[in-house]
DNA sequence: TCGAGGAATGAAAACGTTTTAAATTTTAAC
DNA sequence: GTTAAAATTTAAAACGTTTTCATTCCTCGA
């Protein structure tokens, strides 16, 4: 015992250092290869428990002694081993999104998703993408990650007010963030688009245009933002005091084909509107296509303006009118404030709503 | 310790079992709430190995044992603990995902994530998102990957003839598969779509419908797909001995503006095609959008053939002729194969060429 | 009755961390 | 010079598996 100390952690402290250098060979080869904290101990002639601590920045370690175990797991590209940390700790070191079958159609969680994977960039975790593991609907697929702990937090899309992903994970006390509000009186995080301004602008826009009668396509009625829409619609019309519809049979997530003969069937009909709010790219395009087969011409008969996560329609039709939403700023929003809420950040303080960004064009303009 | 294997082993031999049934109180709570293998142990009265045993199904142990200890596991909702045994097997049961910054822009790889998610649903497998963790290049992602062993398989997208993703992997012998095709001599698994007989397919219509000049907008040169195009585009303009022109200034990858203008600009010179092979959707919506602009009527003045991966194009636009890809049940097969693969699977038995999907509508047909 | 041999089960070690509690060294105070 | 306190460092246990090797029990042939 004595012994053991004496060549284990005398030594270095006595003679000058004889841990290998740089340049050296530093192929203290483990059984599976990766350096551990044990390589880096048998370096550095220390102890485990001293180069864990000393990784972690404890403050009982001696300066001298962090900053050298710091260099030596830099030198020999030591990387905590994941596992072994998550079994220790209980952490997982892991955020997973739920990903609902609507957006295989649209492609809308891509954008996010690098967003998120943008905010994990420098910490330790990582993405793993949950589209219902081995559950049918979204609830359960939480329910499975937070029974098994498969993640340290959760992130979600399309809330509906009373959403029941929300109200399960606010009844477990675990992490989550998720992308739209909700009604619940307990505070959650959240990162939202202002989509009552997007709206009140839009329709603003077209009222300044000049049109008459305006119509928006909305999101399906369960989902929240389809009120906060409709909010900023009805506001903008009742100031100016124009006319206005609201289709009710077709909304955000009906197959393009079918929009675009609602409209054009529409269109042909008595008083139909010459101004159209869409909030998305596809609705856009079915809308102009349908107006186009009824003869009409977009920015002669009629107006769009449009919600626009890419550069696609912009690029298009320079003729629409378009407000963007930054999906990837969002998800970088979404990722960061989750690592926040996890470390027990206070919920009220983790609520964002991203500004609508406006392209009207000034050549445009009255 | 004579004591202990009598109360712990010999009693459930000798007398009627004693184990709590489906309805009683199961509820021996571990540390931190989980079912363990202890906990079954516990319960079963057997030892924590022969629970471990039991569950993989290993045959010395008795059939009797094998079914009470399944039974047991699944009554108080057991799973194994993912940290315990990537710790102690060193298999990580994670696959990766490696996205490249193209796919923000298109949404392209949602689908694809969808297909393999769908693909690992079965399994112990989970989908995490590596977009580059670290570094800036997708090989140093992966050899990040491959170097602390963060994932047992890789998946990637839009190979090169000599992609160095593919080397480094092959070099490393780390089990990978992915979208496209390379050119080197060591058999690698793959999932690629059949490009060579979209484009002559596609060629092959543009003619029958008695175009007299046709044009392909081909994918960034350095991509392999882009040669498979070009082939079937030559293959089927030299059978037919058509006039034909390829665009050398825009490719795929090109800002839809970009491609727009380039289009009507063209239209409007001498000898302008009219028949465009477009493999995708952005593409087939700016020729059309640039056609127009040029006062060129699709179906009338001119046509298209386009490759989709959505229903967009035949929702918006009937009149365009679409051969379908299926990215989600590619994704689907990259998953399936690469477990194979990391299965020790045989590379040379994991090649799939997915055939085109061509929708001509029979009425439009000449 | 005895051991041999096979069938079934069990103990213990290990994977690489973190953490609790203990040990050792250094410093400070007399 | 002691000795107590402060500053460092260390040993050992634990997280939940899997795996190697050992143990127990039973059957069977002599």
């Amino acid at each position: 015992m004595l012994l053991y100390r004496q060549f284990q952690h005398g030594k270095p402290r006595v003679t000058e250092p004889s841990w290998p250098r740089s340049g050296e060979n530093l192929e203290i080869t483990h059984k599976r290869g990766k350096p551990t904290l044990r390589t880096i101990a048998t370096i550095a002639g220390l102890a485990v428990t001293t180069v864990s601590r000393a990784l972690s920045d404890a403050p009982q370690i001696s300066l001298e002694t962090r900053q050298r175990v710091h260099r030596i797991a830099r030198e020999i590209g030591y990387l905590p081993d994941r596992a072994a940390q998550r079994l220790k700790t209980g952490r997982t070191n892991v955020i997973a999104i739920l990903l609902d079958s609507h957006e295989e159609v649209v492609g809308f969680s891509t954008s996010i998703m690098y967003g998120i994977a943008k905010a994990l960039k420098e910490t330790s975790y990582h993405l793993v993408v949950a589209p219902n593991f081995l559950s049918t609907t979204d609830v359960e697929a939480a329910e499975y990650i937070v029974r098994n702990h498969l993640a340290d937090g959760l992130i979600f899309t399309r809330t509906e007010p009373l959403d029941a992903r929300v109200r399960l994970l606010l009844e477990t006390g675990f992490p989550f963030i998720c992308h739209g509000r909700t009604e619940f009186s307990t505070p959650h995080p959240y990162v939202d688009y202002d989509n009552f301004t997007f709206a009140y602008e839009a329709t603003r826009r077209l009222i300044a245009k000049g049109r008459k009668k305006v119509a928006v396509v909305l999101p399906p009625k369960r989902l929240t933002f389809c009120q906060h829409i409709l909010h900023g619609f009805m506001t903008a019309v009742r100031e100016a005091g124009i006319a206005y519809e609201i289709p009710e049979t077709v909304d955000l997530d009906t197959p393009a084909d079918v929009l675009r003969d609602f409209i054009s069937s529409r269109a042909a009909a008595l008083e139909a509107p010459d101004g159209f709010i869409c909030p998305g790219e596809v609705s856009a395009l079915a809308v102009i296509s349908g107006m186009s087969d009824a003869g009409r011409t977009l920015a002669v008969d009629y107006d769009i303006v449009a919600k626009e996560t890419s550069r696609l329609l912009t690029q298009l039709q320079p003729k629409v009118d378009t407000i963007h939403e930054d999906l990837t700023a969002a998800g970088e929003d979404l990722g960061r404030m989750l690592l926040q809420r996890i470390n027990n950040a206070d919920a009220e303080d983790l609520h964002l709503l991203l500004p609508p960004q406006i392209n009207f064009p000034v050549d445009q303009a009255l």
